[in-house]
DNA sequence: GTCAAGATTAGT
DNA sequence: CTAATCTTGACG
């Protein structure tokens, strides 16, 4: 059993820490049965300067727990049918996370697929969290604790197996935002 | 109170 | 390409 990733992996850059996430492994326990995966996508949000961020317009209910401590879990519901799993960085009072976008889904096939059927498992933020039956009720789970919810170190990923770009789904915030390349992917998934 | 828009997905 | 579906946050 690899070490489940201590609240200082958190505490820093939301770039790094998007970076550092490939290879990781995300995990939830549900009903006594492991499910989960390889992280193979991620994006940064980098805080209140970041258009596309939820905290560039300052603090809001739904927003609250990116400026907590790090190591939490921040998880939305938008378009009226999606959940969407982000996880603190950085230091509190600091509005850091990143996005888990993608999954190569490795543990509790059988348990996922009794949500998405025969689609798609986890290739997609949305799907990700269906399949990991992830909710508002993670909202600022400390995913230090090992309990339910957590993420565990992988092997060390090089970069020639790393892929960086812009983000996607973020046509409303500012160019020099929407270009910047803080989105990564495992190569080969 | 009202309203537009959304860090997406599945289906045409 | 577009519908689905409902919460949020901005405005008044």
């Amino acid at each position: 059993m690899a070490e489940i990733l201590r609240r200082d992996f958190y505490a820093r850059d939301p770039v790094e820490v998007a970076r550092s996430l490939l290879g990781c492994r995300l995990l939830r326990r549900v009903d006594g049965v492991c499910l989960g995966g390889r992280i193979t996508e991620t994006e940064a949000y980098v805080g209140a300067e970041d258009s596309a961020s939820h905290a560039y317009r300052g603090m809001t209910p739904r927003n609250r727990v990116m400026f907590g401590p790090p190591g939490h879990a921040y998880v939305y519901f938008v378009y009226g049918m999606h959940h969407m799993f982000n996880v603190v960085t950085g230091a509190e009072g600091v509005p850091w996370a990143v996005l888990i976008r993608g999954l190569a889904p490795e543990l509790g096939l059988d348990a996922m697929r009794e949500r998405r059927g025969r689609r798609p498992l986890a290739d997609g933020p949305g799907k990700l969290c269906q399949a990991l039956a992830i909710d508002r009720g993670f909202d600022a789970w400390d995913l230090t604790r090992g309990q339910a919810l957590w993420i565990e170190a992988g092997e060390q990923v090089p970069d020639s197996a790393v892929a960086a770009g812009p983000r996607v789904g973020i046509d409303y915030a500012l160019p020099q935002h929407r270009e910047a390349p803080w989105r990564f992917c495992l190569l080969g998934n």
